[in-house]
DNA sequence: TATGAATGAGCTTTCATTCAT
DNA sequence: AATGAATGAAAGCTCATTCAT
């Protein structure tokens, strides 16, 4: 939605929710744009078609205002992302479908990612805690499936590597790989997703040896 | 060094070059502390010893003082990086060992790397392509290691690989890594390096057939 | 009333007559709890379960509604020592007994007092003035006891003296040790009443001499 | 010192101690004016000739001002109040020559007054505790006169009063005869001093009987 | 060289008050 | 009759920046 569509939707009298979508939307719209601190609760009430008291009323004071955009994003994020997956299929394709849905949501909703990824990591350690235990999650959906991928293979799990160590990495990967994407748009969400699968899954060796990952 | 032992160094009639590392290694220390916004000059000039004014007479504004926070920072994480690797020796030997001075200078540089990583991102543009560039200039590295190892081994890049790409995410999860490693310590800069390592340049694929690299 | 008594009685359709009593206790709780200027419309309309809207109809803006609160408390004081005075006694003992109803009145109403005394002074001459009025009226009422009390002991007004002034001077000094009674409970009204004749009436020389007064 | 005195003083560079000087003068002014939440920090400023961030800097908050204001004027007054009391002379002629100093400042100081008596004590616990230690430090001092004139005539205190009570009620009569002086003033300190001591060291019972007390 | 003194501008937040239903 | 929704206006406070010494 534009800022102008989310103008043009101001008028008088609305319920509660409505406004406090409202409020939110442009709170995402503005802290994305200039950043927590250098954001003014002006501008979102301008953004918003809403004055300030309404905001204050409503949603709170400006840190609450931020965290309950964190949250909002966060779930939207999640259920993006859990949509994505098809749990029936094998692990690699859990993991593909998963970074397709990943990517695809960060495409659609550039500025909850902005806020998401960049915004409340810098803030302070209330806001960053929101978006870590978002990444814990994420970590902890992958771990499970290169554990079961191993299990199924026969092995144990090796003792000299964290198996959340090297999801954390995966899933970093994947962050960075959207901030690059930002400044390098072009590229659908499956290319993104299929990079990564390449270079994790199957890893540098296998691919300087010709190898190569595919969807099946 | 310390805060104390920056403030104990404060005296007068110093030459211009002594106050300018004061004031740039107080600098540092405070954005990392509460980000760029939040940070005031006040605590800058405080923690420097060194009076407002003459701040601003030898770095100019506070933009300008972040600004050279992040070069000069940057510069050294590339110098450690630089001379940790042997380029003499295998490709794969060759990133093990720049990783391990990657995460050898985070560790070493605490606040440098909380300043270059998680503010600088998120102030601006301007800063941001500081920061950027200096990613360019990892993934560079990065690429060129693989395409070579590519080529020694005859294959010529695989067209539906972007080299760039792969060792953006690469260098982005090396990244994301560090950051984790902030809420894990009790790990070496080898143990971290070692699991990118494994997780990038083998691939989970092998990983789960019980391949392991190891630094040879 | 408690708090909550007040607020069991709100309901809907009630007569204006209610309403406007509701609100007014209401009101002089709220103002006597944080003082004219802290007092919000809001917490008036949460204490006396009325929505601001109707506060505004039926007593007009925040000025209007405390100026009504300070006239209803004034004449409430005022009903309460009048009643307590028999005007068929000795002068000493009317002043007596309008002592005593006068501190019954203080210990059964906090809150009124509190408004009266210590916030419609500190608001603005408006209200000030209402106090002021209120306070005339009892120094003449005390004037009249003193000047009679002079005349049938066959005495004219001693010109250098303000029957006024001194009639002042009692009520203040009552008022004061109300408000010091706020702090030291655990008196009753007619301990105080005592006090206040005996140092107005007898006068310190007379009590260092081992005269007492006391209600005959 | 008139207003506009104060903002003739106003120049450049000033040491802090004139400035903090300037700004409580302004605060007084002005609390006692408008009272203490109507003031605004804008117009203390103003009428001070200093900018906000200064009176932020030196004084602190609006809260801090305040009580640095209390503060100073309780000590002044009590300065005022010691130094024109003779320890030498019998207690009346003490009591009648600390009340008389008591109006004096008064008269002079009627800003003073004003935020003392009238404003300390509505606005808060915190600001009217200060204003209650002034006065216990009053009515202490009474307490002590009244009991050793006592004691010079042979009587031990009478425990049906309290001399702390009755000396409260001195006092209360004093401050309350100051605040109805500031609405009839053309009399003289001495003329009000004068009436307490008849009001109170002779009491209306010797007045009627055609006594007076006269400073000796 | 070095700094205490000083401020313009802007921010978050709150409140008395009213409209539209 | 009664109220949830809405806001203009203003207050307290802070900060990057500079001047005068």
């Amino acid at each position: 939605m534009t800022e102008s569509e989310q103008q043009a939707e101001k008028s008088k009298r609305l319920p509660r929710a409505v406004r406090e979508k409202q409020i939110l939307d442009a709170a995402v719209t503005v802290f994305a744009r200039h950043g927590y601190h250098p954001a003014s609760m002006d501008e979102v009430s301008e953004v918003a078609g809403v004055s300030k008291p309404m905001i204050y009323s409503y949603l709170g004071s400006k840190e609450d205002l931020f965290l309950q955009c964190i949250r909002r994003e966060a779930n939207r994020l999640i259920e993006a992302v859990r949509t994505g997956i098809d749990v029936d299929v094998a692990a690699d394709m859990q993991l593909w479908t998963g970074l397709r849905a990943f990517y695809g949501f960060v495409a659609e909703h550039r500025a909850s990612w902005t806020v998401l990824h960049q915004q409340a990591l810098a803030v302070g350690e209330k806001f960053a805690a929101e978006v870590t235990a978002l990444r814990s999650h994420a970590i902890e959906m992958v771990t499970k499936l290169v554990v079961s991928e191993g299990s199924r293979k026969g092995l144990g799990e090796q003792a000299e590597f964290s198996g959340e160590g090297l999801s954390a990495a995966l899933v970093g990967a994947a962050e960075a790989l959207a901030d690059w994407w930002l400044d390098h748009p072009d590229l659908s969400p499956g290319v993104l997703a299929s990079w990564l699968m390449n270079l994790t899954w199957l890893g540098f060796n296998d691919l300087v040896q010709g190898q190569v990952w595919r969807p099946s």
